[in-house]
DNA sequence: AATTGGCGCTCCGGATGGCTGAGTGCTACC
DNA sequence: GGTAGCACTCAGCCATCCGGAGCGCCAATT
């Protein structure tokens, strides 16, 4: 009995199920796969395969079904990921290219993929993390509020009111203004707070409060790990899933996506590997709701470790190959648009 | 056989199924609401509503159900508005007032209304039809780019990007900018058109595609109707919906609520009474994948008619009174919040 | 004229039971 | 190690059956 057949054996046992969504037996087995071999023999190696908890079978006397740890080994080394065709690259990239800003881009992504995989889409806002400072702008909104827009290199704009004491003076703003975007533009996160902290010193001490206001302001939101936002997309491809995987447990499935902490927390579990498509299967996920689910991410907009992350969510039982080539073909055009 | 007594016949089949999600028959009918008659009269009465298509019977000899138009009568005449308790509307205004920009407000009220009614909650951003244009920022980005940002008066911030021919001048932008926000500024959308178009032939020729562009983005961002986003959550309720109202065409719904398209049309259909809540009730939706389903909304934002709408979807046998009490709550501190 | 009680009828839903086919595990054999 | 055959198990399907809920109708009552 050699090792290598108990892995085929293994790898068609998940394509089929894949593609049937039924437990696949021996028979069906050596008759889809050009396996030489009697059905006896399939059934010794589903025993053994079984035995190491990588199928297993619903009922005794049906098929086997692949196990989170089937799967695991599935992607792991059974699986390669297979190129999208050249229309399919071109149709793309055409469409990330019509976006008319950053919201637009992320919002094409995610319905792009979602489109692409057939399964829920996710992508990661681009984080305020590494990106520089581009413009400071104060817009003074009358009845003692003022508006401060904080715009970083990767287009991404953020806006925040704060309260004041008293009405500002126009001058003072401007002037504020000025000097924040002299001293800040081109900083990143760092340097930033020292570079901030020394600004106050050169205002007038009745001044202060409201420079100490504007600047911590700046502070938090470029500092704020929670404003990582995601987006998702695709949600009716849960239901629709030609079929029902889980049509039964979906209502949790639902409530996991809308706790964006959970999501937040599986991208940044897997940002270690920004570079390649990584994936967790199953009861990885470390989350209830997410059991019957595989979760497919890679990083995008990185020149070498990436600013955010995309992904896929279906059922355990997805194409896997399929969904990471997908995912990866949108995080790469992603990264290029971003860039260009 | 009393008129009065059918209407109380037919509150009563719809309370009853609301909260039981069953057939009710006339036995049940007569022991859980107080009238004071026997079974078979109710029967009779029963036999008139069916006649006029306010309920009807799953089966032969099975209990009564209420049609589309047995809710449409219960909404229009048959209940009121409950008020919310003290303490809810406090918590309501406390959570609200705790946003710290626009977009947290609208994320904050979209959870809150999903949280509250049990359903899925919609927030639509307040238009920009009505909103008075309070600054432009012109930021280069080098790379032949501009980044063009435009702030509201009521604190929503748009942002674009224009491709010019050539790096433009510095000090081009700078007098084009300030020249905008002198224009432009405290203008309204009809008039701004013809201010902007002004704008143009004060500069030199070889300018006039850059202004050109630039006013042309103004004009579009403020003009754009598409531009008319909306925000849901709570889709998890729609399963989670304790059992299952409708957990087999699932899919078609959770469809239409990705299609903002079907939403926005809806919105913009019902904002004719803007101060009221009001309501469609299943095939009124006029959608395929919301046949099975209500939207209660009403007008927020609005000194006298609405900013933009909020609202709620939930099964056909849903909670009326209250929902349309826990959207008009929140309607109206939200609307308190963006006026103060 | 409205209400009521009674009767027969319909039909849903769950329970029961038998059958079939797929698929296994085992053992004996090559 | 691989194969063939055989007995066994079990989900799924169908058909049947029964009980109960609920109705419609009608005749009787107020």
């Amino acid at each position: 009995m050699s090792k290598d057949r108990k892995l085929d054996v293994l790898r068609a046992i998940v394509e089929d199920y894949v593609a049937t969504r039924e437990p696949v037996g021996s028979r069906a087995l050596v008759e889809r796969h050009g396996l030489g071999v009697s059905p006896a023999t399939i059934r010794n190696d589903m025993a053994a395969l079984e035995e190491g908890g990588f199928i297993v079978q619903p009922h005794t006397s049906a098929g086997r079904v692949p196990t989170d740890k089937g799967y695991r080994l599935f992607v792991d080394r059974l699986s390669s990921v297979k190129p999208l065709s050249g229309a399919e690259s071109r149709a793309i990239e055409d469409f990330l290219a019509r976006a008319v800003d950053l919201d637009d881009v992320v919002d094409r992504a995610v319905r792009l993929l979602a489109q692409l995989t057939q399964q829920v889409a996710v992508v990661q806002y681009p984080s305020l993390r590494r990106s520089v400072l581009r413009h400071v702008e104060l817009v003074p909104l009358g009845d003692r509020r003022l508006l401060v827009v904080i715009i970083t290199d990767n287009g991404r704009v953020e806006q925040r009111t704060v309260e004041l004491a008293s009405d500002p003076d126009l001058d003072v703003v401007a002037v504020l203004r000025a000097r924040l975007n002299v001293a800040a533009v081109g900083r990143r996160l760092p340097e930033l707070d020292t570079v901030l902290a020394a600004l106050i010193d050169l205002f007038a001490p009745d001044h202060a409060p409201l420079v100490r206001s504007v600047v911590s302001v700046v502070e938090e939101t470029l500092a704020q790990e929670s404003e990582e936002r995601v987006v998702l997309g695709g949600t009716a491809n849960l239901a629709r899933a030609s079929g029902s995987d889980f049509t039964h447990t979906l209502g949790p499935v639902l409530e996991a996506l809308e706790e964006q902490v959970v999501l937040l927390r599986l991208l940044t579990e897997m940002a270690e590997d920004a570079a390649t498509v990584s994936a967790r299967i199953g009861r990885e996920t470390q989350h209830e709701g997410l059991l019957e689910t595989s979760f497919v991410t890679t990083g995008y907009g990185g020149d070498g470790d990436a600013l955010a992350r995309i992904g896929s969510i279906g059922p355990l039982r997805m194409d896997y190959p399929g969904t990471m080539a997908s995912v990866r073909a949108v995080a790469r055009y992603l990264t290029r648009i971003l860039a260009g």
